[in-house]
RNA sequence: GGGCCUGUAGCUCAGUUUUGGUUAGAGCGUUCGACUGAUAAUCGAGAGGUCGGAAGUUCGAGUCUUCCCAGGCCCA
């Protein structure tokens, strides 16, 4: 009978699938962790170690997430998982945002615009309430499908009464710090919306504009000067020429700006004088499409004390000097309508001009505009053509390609217009000044980081927090109705009216009768406006962190992406510094957009728009978050099916490592563990270098190089584990006895791997790494999650004669060996190693080292036999061995054959079947 | 149009700062081979790059300078 000696092998033997099945795999684990409450384990467990917190930018509560959401919670993500592993107590409190226009609109799509909803306040916020509710809930399921970890619980919201309360009682501070002021600048203004817009609510296009030129006679009692300074004397009149794309805010024009510094001609078009800049001449007249010539120049700042005539209305256009006038395009000569350009605004504002405002509250052309009253200005623009028409005073009308701001929700283009809003200054009481000096004090991750939010401060405006919309915060102002001041008890009200809100709702400042709050409230009105979102989110820091930490709570860490320079980080900056005198974080970090394999943006028009759930789906979470993880994300994020297809392969292989590990580990306990001086000279070997591993790793986690961590790990598994470890110890975990020293020191070594990989993947490979925990009872003692677990602090070290330095020339050496050997396999000499007999020539230096391995050397090389002799130079030789092969360990050895009671294999193998089992000490 | 950022093998990334210096590295994929005791796995070997382009500085440039091209974010 013979023996299948197959039976007498320590095969490797694991329930750790080799087919991962994440899709459904996934939604189990998860169900674990929220069945062991494992978020609230983790509080417990680190309750009393030192604190990191990264505060959570909140999402807009409104439609499904997308790839861009996921990179950034699972960033997020990795980061407290790797601070809480290294032993942190590090909290992570989801939000999101909910208030503002986008969920407005979506509810008046859905009811109507004119619906009695709609029409209804409180019905109106409430319907806006429930939608974004409903938009949180499938969010909040996707991002914990994606595995993060948090407060889900306990997230928070800025619709919840509380959050609300919270952003008016932040109001009434930067209101007592002295920031508040009452301003009627122009902004934005949406006329489908009847709102002004934040910023990040306009988007440029393209727009084709009517473009007209248009004159300004001087005014009788300023043309002798005029004359005078061109040296004219003639006795036409003489126009100065502007140049504008909006010819509806003519108007309200009030001033003319030049600029000192440019010279200006006079010049004789078709026997009409005008006065333009003189680098505009040519452009003018290829413009105007004519011809003229120029009678004279002069400098700039001899043009002073200069007054025009409106060219329709019966007022005086006066001419302003102004840095803001170039020669890009016009004519030098600038239309200033204070109400209409912000330029305009702080010009009239410095010369004490008075604003005209032509439009109405609701943005429409007021009735003493009769040839226009009642119009939009949109469509005032011809008929105010016209009438320059026909008072002679245009010069000429073409059409003008330009990038436009356009509301980002109706994509109509908007207009800039001056209407009453509250503002937080920045210079009123030094803001803006105090935010600049504090930003050098914060991290900035990338670098440029600083240098971007620095100029952005740069020349920032003033704050407009004021919204004429329904659903958001109210502006709880209460001001005369004759002067407009601000009631004295203000800053107390302020503080009552949120007690209000957070007992009964946003709408309880619609309802309240000021006679129940102030002595004097015939004489007071209640602001209609509500806050801008921008100002909730921005508050974040004092309605979630200070709140639930303690007052003086300075998040370790923001994270979101590089375009919130200009928003939340900028909002929650200068909120906290009007409130507080800090900053609110200590680093600020950013990462990049996705973009698609062309690094364009990924859009739904392009249809290149990779979806997170899809991924989720088809491939598992654990995909997304490694493609997150091994991308760059400091620059832009390429996602593409073959990016995602090479990620699947690298996860595939550190899996496949994983459960090899673990095959390996069935029949291993914490009884077998062998000392580290103790472990065979490679286990020793493999000892260091999976702490040496772990050294980087988290060198690399906690400098946020993500990528860098997976290309340690996933290298690792490929070189230093399935290159030379795995493949060298699978003869003695196979062939040695169960039981033997051979075996369980290659074991402990395997399981210190386990124990320090399973721990580095977590934070990225989550999932998995929680499969892992809980496919190995070893793992399971310790603790019930991985996530319960810490990264290891302190590196088993081992005395050994071989060192680091040793093991890297052998294993130079090894590579040489392998070369050698493939030759001779392309030849067709021979077919595996182990029909190989290796012979090293070695200088007297490298066969010292080698030397170390004694005749355990072949099993470096897995050939069936070894040995080195002093030469000049390294030489591989390597020759055919005749001797049979073994039938269990697969080495040629001159033993098989010649025992009469195993025929087929080797005296090894017969020590390790039927005797005490052969001895090893080096390999 | 302006500010900031990115561009190294088919793909993901090292290398670029403080220090310019021999044939520019790794992993994946690909090709060929081995094994069939990690098996839709594993092991071995090979091919693959005018370092976005051009010019300049220098004995020498992926690295420094200028310009250009492509793309991203933010602004106008």
């Amino acid at each position: 009978m013979t023996i299948n000696y197959r039976d007498t092998l320590n095969l490797p033997n694991t329930e750790f699938s080799m087919k991962a099945g994440l899709p459904r795999k996934e939604p189990e684990i998860l169900d674990f962790w929220n069945k062991n409450n494992l978020y609230k384990e983790i509080r417990e467990k680190y309750k009393d170690a030192s604190f990191f917190l990264l505060h959570d930018g909140p999402p807009y509560a409104n439609g499904d997430i997308h790839l861009g959401h996921s990179v950034n919670k699972v960033l997020k993500d990795i980061t407290v998982k790797n601070k809480t592993m290294q032993g942190f107590d590090a909290p992570f409190i989801p939000g999101w945002d909910c208030h503002g226009l986008p969920i407005e609109l979506n509810i008046e799509k859905k009811h109507g615009k004119n619906s009695d909803l709609v029409n209804d306040k409180e019905a109106f916020q409430n319907a806006c309430k429930e939608y974004a509710e409903s938009q949180i809930v499938k969010q909040m399921e996707d991002f914990k499908r994606l595995g993060v970890f948090g407060d889900w619980e306990h997230s928070y919201k800025s619709l919840d009464s509380s959050f609300e309360a919270d952003i008016v009682r932040s109001l009434g501070k930067i209101y007592d710090g002295g920031h508040l002021e009452k301003g009627e600048k122009p902004v934005h203004w949406c006329q489908d919306c009847s709102s002004a817009l934040a910023e990040a609510e306009v988007e440029y296009m393209d727009k084709v504009s009517k473009s007209i030129d248009v004159s300004f006679v001087v005014k009788e009692d300023s043309i002798e000067k005029v004359k005078t300074v061109f040296n004219y004397n003639g006795d036409k009149k003489v126009a100065f020429v502007i140049w504008t794309t909006t010819p509806w805010t003519i108007p309200s024009n009030v001033a003319v700006c030049i600029n000192k510094s440019l010279r200006y001609s006079l010049i004789d078009v078709k026997n009409n004088l005008y006065v333009i800049a003189s680098d505009m001449f040519k452009e003018c007249i290829d413009r105007w499409n004519t011809k003229g010539t120029i009678i004279s120049e002069c400098e700039g700042t001899e043009l002073e004390d200069i007054n025009l005539l409106h060219p329709f209305i019966d007022r005086d256009s006066i001419l302003l000097h102004g840095d803001h006038v170039t020669t890009e395009t016009g004519t030098g000569c600038v239309h200033t309508a204070p109400a209409h350009g912000i330029d305009d605004h702080f010009i009239c504002k410095k010369n004490n001009i008075k604003t005209i405002k032509a439009l109405n509250n609701k943005g429409f052309f007021k009735e003493e505009f009769d040839f226009i009253a009642g119009l939009p200005p949109i469509k005032a623009d011809d008929l105010v053509i016209e009438k320059l028409n026909e008072k002679n005073s245009i010069v000429n009308v073409d059409t003008y390609h330009h990038s436009y701001p356009h509301c980002w929700r109706h994509k109509t283009p908007l207009i800039f217009t001056a209407t009453p809003q509250w503002f937080v200054s920045m210079n009123k009481n030094n803001l803006l000044n105090k935010a600049k000096n504090s930003v050098s004090d914060v991290n900035w991750e990338p670098s440029w980081g600083l240098a971007r939010i620095e100029s952005m401060l740069q020349d920032r405006p003033d704050w407009c927090i004021s919204r004429q919309r329904n659903w958001g915060v109210p502006i709880t102002l209460v001001i005369h109705k004759d002067s407009g001041d601000i009631h004295p008890n203000q800053s107390n009200l302020f503080s009552i009216f949120a007690d209000l809100i957070e007992n009964e709702g946003i709408s309880s400042w619609d309802k309240l009768d000021l006679k129940d709050y102030i002595d004097d409230s015939e004489n007071y009105v209640k602001i209609t406006d509500s806050l801008d979102v921008w100002f909730d989110s921005g508050v974040t820091h004092a309605a979630v962190s200070s709140k639930r930490f303690n007052d003086k709570v300075v998040a370790d860490l923001y994270l979101e992406g590089s375009d919130q320079h200009r928003g939340w980080f900028q909002s929650s900056l200068l909120t906290s510094i009007a409130m507080n005198g800090n900053a609110p974080y200590k680093t600020v970090l950013t990462h990049g957009f996705v973009v698609d394999e062309n690094g364009k943006k990924q859009s739904k028009s392009l249809g290149n728009v990779v979806s997170p759930q899809k991924v989720w789906d088809n491939l598992g979470a654990d995909i997304l978050r490694l493609w997150v993880a091994s991308t760059d994300f400091r620059s832009e994020m390429v996602a593409s099916d073959e990016i995602l297809k090479r990620t699947s392969d690298q996860y595939r292989r550190i899996r496949n490592t994983f459960r090899f590990i673990l095959g390996n580990l069935s029949d291993f306990s914490k009884d077998d563990y062998i000392e580290a001086n103790e472990l065979i000279e490679l286990d020793k070997w493999m000892l260091q270098a999976v702490f040496d591993l772990e050294k980087k790793v988290l060198e690399h986690y906690n400098s946020y190089s993500y990528h860098r961590a997976v290309q340690a790990i996933h290298n690792f598994c490929v070189n230093e584990l399935g290159g030379i470890y795995l493949d060298i110890t699978k003869d003695r975990l196979y062939t040695c006895k169960s039981n033997s020293y051979a075996r369980k020191s290659a074991q402990t070594s395997l399981d210190t791997v386990l124990n320090v990989l399973v721990r580095l993947i977590a934070p990225i490979l989550s999932y998995t790494a929680e499969e892992i925990w809980q496919s190995s009872v070893n793992l399971l003692n310790q603790d019930k999650s991985v996530f319960l677990s810490s990264f290891s602090r302190d590196a088993q070290e081992s005395k050994s004669n071989i060192s680091k330095k040793d093991w890297k020339r052998i294993f130079e050496i090894k590579e040489e060996v392998n070369q050698t050997i493939e030759g001779l396999r392309n030849d067709n000499k021979l077919k595996g190693s182990l029909d190989a007999v290796v012979t090293l020539s070695l200088t007297s230096d490298d066969k010292k080292i080698i030397d170390k391995l004694g005749d355990e050397l072949h099993f470096l090389f897995i050939t069936s036999k070894a040995n080195t002799v002093l030469g000049e130079d390294l030489e591989v030789k390597i020759t055919i061995s005749h001797d049979e092969k073994c039938t269990r360990c697969w080495h040629r050895d001159e033993s098989v054959g010649s025992l009469e009671k195993h025929p087929e294999i080797c005296n090894r193998c017969v020590s390790n079947i039927d005797q005490d089992g052969e001895k090893r000490q080096f390999v």
